[in-house]
RNA sequence: UGCCGGGUGGUGUAAUGGUAACACGCCUGGUUCUGGCCCAGGUAUUGAGGGUUCGAGCCCUUCCCCGGCAGCCA
């Protein structure tokens, strides 16, 4: 499936970017081009926050016949690892999307940007001030009161000239001096007070290595950069609309090619957070096992959580853009997920807390065939499988209940109910562990009859379980996981409480004791599958032929859960 | 007390002066060899006032509420 064959597609140039986009193409403003770009800080591998920004970075460039650059934003040399550059450019391929020939990293372009900031300089629109980073500060004024000008804003040409060369060559100290362009300190934007267009950092660079020790600001560099690619729409999110005054300021007095920045709300999920930052303090603290444990909303963590790109991508697309703040429900994404699942996973039988049941009327030491169907969305192209019947079986303990209560159609002392694909059985008798009381056992008997499931007299059964033959069935682990925050928003926390105090240290469960039919025995990492009546789970790398490892992806809509949680009431 | 942005069902989006729509969620019911899928139905919405207009979610106006901004982060 592509996004653009996907259920429910929305009708082209929707959201006020597209219409923009749209409303260019038409009247030729870039010459019938359409150029983004999806600008990453190598810090962290990508986040499902990114993800929106990458479907609609790479999306409407798709959509236009443009192209999008993917490009590292490198500026900042205290923050930036190699590794992660890799590690991007591996999570979008896997969403699905192609930069082709253009792959960038802002520091590249610091050879440009420091012939422009000299431009800048002679221009008399910057200058190098020597106040420290709290004077800078002090001199900034409140976001109410305005700043006052920096006392070193009047030097001349030539000195500023002189010093932010001898800036370049390492001769002052970390912090001692910055160069700021000379805007406005009265401003009610604080980002126009003379902001900072260099600072000195004595660190080596990622890639230049220890060639500079004056790093660019964001907002120095970035319109640079875009201007540099040749960008016509500039994408980003919310928070950057305050700079893009500062953002068209430079463009302008530098006289070069110009984009247009346009600004959406970020993605907000429910139960999640979403930023690397906030991914890195969890990682680094432990509070997870690692950038991709599947409770994460990192594209790493979702892969191994079972998330089809498809689904990210439907669930992009269908959640817009906009510029209002919003909270999207986890339901949401879930329901993407499971309508593509849905489609593709292969049923399978999968026995997460097995009772054991002897099918006594069943002959010793018989194996019967039975033919399931992969899948039932797919009857003709899915195929079908052999299941292996016997007299000793595994269902799931949920599927009985001594004392049933109403609308439990499940199996019950005296009652009858179909094993999927194979025979009708009834319950006669529930074996109980002497001193605990804990059933151990369930004495059964078959219908021969109802072979395939179905009674030549026509008598119905309320319920059809799934089951696994005790002989035949391959052990596995699987890792039942829940939300990650107990709190619907996470970030939404009082001045004594912090983001990370809602944390579920309980939303891992593992299951060791689980049984699954063989047809799984040669399962790879990352093959997806439907454990019938549960949900649909995916191969952890952990797993291996011997030792099995499921992760439970998401559980299938769930009617019983919620007749018992409202009987509960 | 500054600057910028935003308010449409519980949630996310649409409606470009002309019947407020779609999806999720929730609730009913049907169907079913998955209490899944599917099908049918239900639920609930323009922040407030004033104005312009034959007609306003949309235009004007006053107000209210929410978010962002005072890194040498991005």
């Amino acid at each position: 499936m592509t996004p653009n064959d996907a259920p429910n597609a929305l009708p082209a140039g929707t959201d006020f970017i597209r219409t923009v986009v749209a409303e260019d193409m038409k009247t030729g403003k870039w010459g019938g081009k359409v150029v983004t770009r999806f600008p990453p800080e190598p810090n962290g591998p990508a986040t499902l926050g990114q993800a929106k920004a990458i479907g609609i970075d790479f999306g409407i460039a798709e959509e236009f016949g443009g192209e999008c650059h993917l490009r590292m934003d490198d500026t900042n040399p205290e923050r930036e690892e190699e590794e992660y550059v890799e590690a991007i450019k591996e999570d979008i391929r896997w969403l699905g999307y192609d930069w082709g020939e253009h792959f960038y990293y802002a520091s590249d372009y610091f050879d440009q940007m420091h012939r422009y900031a000299v431009e800048l300089i002679r221009q008399g629109k910057a200058f190098v001030c020597d106040l420290s980073a709290d004077q800078v500060r002090e001199y900034r004024g409140t976001l109410t009161e305005p700043g006052r000008e920096s006392p070193y804003r009047n030097r001349s040409i030539e000195e500023n000239l002189d010093l932010f060369e001898r800036m370049r060559l390492g001769e002052f100290e970390n912090g001692s001096r910055t160069l700021r362009a000379k805007i406005d300190m009265a401003s009610g934007n604080v980002n126009m007070r003379d902001p900072i267009m260099y600072r000195i950092v004595k660190v080596a660079h990622h890639r230049q290595g220890d060639k500079w020790c004056i790093y660019p600001s964001y907002d120095w560099a970035h319109g640079i950069e875009d201007s540099i690619e040749g960008i016509t729409h500039s994408l980003c999110s919310l928070e950057f609309q305050d700079h893009r005054p500062l953002y068209d300021w430079f463009l302008d007095q530098l006289g070069v090619h110009h984009p247009r920045q346009y600004e959406f709300s970020r993605l907000n999920l429910t139960y999640t957070v979403m930023s690397t930052r906030r991914f890195r303090v969890m990682v680094e603290q432990g509070l997870v096992s690692g950038w991709d444990d599947p409770r994460l909303s990192t594209l790493r963590g979702l892969r191994r959580r079972g998330y089809t790109p498809e689904a990210l991508r439907d669930f992009c697309r269908r959640i817009g853009v906009a510029k209002t703040d919003s909270m999207v429900d986890y339901a949401f994404l879930e329901h993407c997920l499971r309508e593509d699942l849905n489609k593709r996973a292969p049923r399978v039988m999968a026995v997460l807390n097995p009772l054991r049941v002897v099918v006594e009327n069943y002959p010793e030491g018989q194996v019967e065939e039975m033919e399931a169907i992969n899948n039932p969305e797919d009857p003709e192209g899915g195929g079908t499988r052999k299941v292996s019947f016997s007299r000793v079986l595994y269902i799931e303990r949920d599927d009985f209940m001594e004392d049933p209560p109403k609308k439990f159609f499940r199996l019950a002392p005296g009652r009858e109910v179909r094993l999927r694909y194979a025979y009708f059985i009834q319950c006669e008798k529930a074996i109980k562990d002497e001193n605990t009381g804990e059933i151990v056992e369930l004495r059964c008997t078959y219908d021969p009859e109802t072979k395939g499931g179905n009674a030549p007299d026509g008598r119905k059964v309320k319920a059809t379980l799934h089951w696994v033959s005790a002989d035949h069935a391959l052990p596995a682990e699987v890792r039942l996981f829940s939300h990650l925050f107990t709190r619907e928003n996470p970030l939404d926390v009082g001045p004594d409480e912090d983001w990370k105090d809602s944390v579920d240290p309980n939303s891992i469960e593992t299951l060791t004791g689980c049984r699954v039919e063989p047809s799984l025995k040669n399962a790879q990492a990352e093959d997806r599958f439907q454990f019938e009546r549960l949900g649909y789970f995916c191969v952890d790398p952990d797993s291996t032929p011997e030792r099995l490892v499921f992760n439970r992806t998401v559980t299938l809509r769930d009617d019983w859960a919620k007749i018992q949680s409202s009987q509960k009431k």
